[in-house]
DNA sequence: TTGTATGCGTTATCAA
DNA sequence: TTGATAACGCATACAA
């Protein structure tokens, strides 16, 4: 009826195309009228390129993970690129994950898992197309990381520790899994070791990231006997919990008892009630390496990209280590 | 080179085709062999279904939204649907993201936005896809909402409060725009006056759904020289701050001096800090209510569908309106 | 059961 | 500037 060929009805939607105003005002009225809105799908067969990103996330309930996901959605869409978003809560649905966004054919993976198997790092290896971690420095062809510095802030927390005469330091760990939380942990223990803390003064606790392992971990400490004085927590959400437990269990307070630290410095850090120091990763940074990485990535589509970038992460300092509001 | 057909290796993949074993098996072998994947995207084009569901949301700093939209991808996926996520702050981006999805065809769009203008509502109706709203009870052709009994548990607030003898409630609102928040204000409103409080004791707090709005609301009423002795937020996030600022700014204690209520139950009203007493949206019966509302909206694909679920909201006593731990 | 042919809605190329 | 045409990768109807 418009009388138009259907080129022309695609070049109306083109800014680029060379088209009249003429006939782009015909075409694009005529659209409105009709309720017609061009088709993405065709251009994903013919060139190749979807400009969908699949971003794989897994523990949506830490605050820092949801943060994180809405500024990478941001900045995705704002590049132009959709979120394909898969939640996956153990490796095993990982793999059939991937083979579901892949048959989308999508332009590049982000994910924010904790990979701990070297068959995960293969199985993403293998996809043949860039992926961006978060805080996994497991590294592999197609397999690019930005990571906050992990080690280095575990240093920061064991000087903040020796800094403030602490004698009976405690380190809150995440799961073995997490390369980033193992990372922490080093650098805490390299830190105690460099400021003449005797290694068997470090009561170790394992902990899962939630608040309720962080709580638990305090009430086994105190069946141990161990009265602590400075605790570093792999996340907030274990320091919160353990907060909760050094008052409720062990009549302790923060900081004047014992002082101490997480990491991720979520909303929650700021909360009154806890007022905890943290490490602050930088989300923005993070996140515009992401998009720099993806932009190259994408650009030389053929060639796999192998990087890595480290953000410094922030020490954020509150109540929780003596530090006035 | 496997020496089959192109539409062999497409009923090898389609588990209910007419293919014998050992072709599958052929198929299958050198599928493996070259990392050959099917692709889904020209599927699209020949059914006009691509199993991309849009999902629209904001707010993901708000721990209720983040584990709602985890449970939701998870369903979705079991269901066989993909999720595109688009991160939306204002009304204002609302409209090029929806025309964003819709160019990639999308089956369905799902949204937790608070849907506050009418042409928003008219946007969403002319996609011409099914619409399904978390909490807004805007309705119009092609919207379906699922909604949690608000005004019910307003009732029920005011009812525990009145049970208290509470002289002094507050309403703390969240944003103006916010139906579901006017709802849980009005059932509130309408509960003491079945109670036989007088009108003129209410005082009302307008909040912006953040902790700090809480935080802010309640040093006002100090201001105001009042000195509350029962609130119901409109989320958890802002009770959690009213109980920070109750406690440092009027010196109010909880339950002793103050009880409080809150809306979502999100985890953090569990932490033993703040032990708040809230209504539990029943996420997972409001995302299933959600899939059956798509399953059925997209089997009948031409006709809009147009329904409305609410689903009651479930009390969780804890610390804050003095029920021991 | 298997292979051949057609078409989905675009973009890119080429001719007019 | 415009229109006609090929091609993208698969599913399906049909023929063998």
């Amino acid at each position: 009826m418009a009388g138009v060929s259907q080129s022309a009805v695609s070049r109306a939607f083109s800014p680029t195309a060379s088209i009249s105003a003429r006939t782009r005002q015909k075409v694009l009225a005529a659209a409105a009228s009709l309720g017609y809105r061009p088709n993405r799908i065709p251009a994903i067969m013919l060139s190749g390129r979807s400009y969908m990103v699949g971003v794989v996330i897994g523990g949506l309930q830490n605050p820092f993970y949801a943060t994180a996901l809405e500024q990478l959605a941001t900045a995705l869409r704002e590049n132009g690129l959709q979120v394909m978003l898969m939640h996956v809560e153990d490796a095993v649905t990982l793999d059939s994950a991937l083979d579901q966004l892949v048959s989308y054919r999508i332009d590049a993976v982000v994910t924010s898992l904790a990979i701990g198997s070297d068959t995960v790092v293969r199985a993403l290896s293998q996809l043949g197309i860039p992926v961006v971690c978060f805080n996994s420095s497991r590294v592999g062809p197609w397999i690019s990381t930005v990571n906050s510095n992990n080690h280095g802030a575990g240093l920061t927390a064991a000087r903040l520790l020796a800094h403030n005469g602490i004698r009976y330091p405690v380190w809150l760990a995440g799961p073995v899994r997490n390369a980033a939380s193992r990372a922490r942990g080093e650098g805490f223990r390299q830190g105690l070791h460099d400021a003449g803390s005797p290694p068997a003064a470090l009561s170790v606790l394992q902990g899962d990231d939630t608040y309720d392992s962080g709580y638990d971990a305090i009430a086994r400490l105190k069946k141990r006997g161990v009265r602590p004085d400075g605790i570093f927590a792999s996340n907030d959400m274990m320091a919160c919990g353990a907060i909760d437990a050094l008052r409720e269990c062990m009549g302790l307070h923060c900081p004047r008892d014992v002082i101490i630290l997480g990491y991720d410095n979520i909303p929650q850090a700021a909360w009154r009630s806890y007022d905890l120091t943290s490490f602050s990763q930088h989300t923005e940074h993070m996140v515009a390496r992401t998009m720099e990485l993806l932009d190259e990535a994408l650009a030389t589509q053929d060639t796999p990209l192998s990087r890595t970038y480290v953000v410094d992460a922030q020490l954020i300092e509150r109540g929780s280590t003596g530090c006035a509001p």
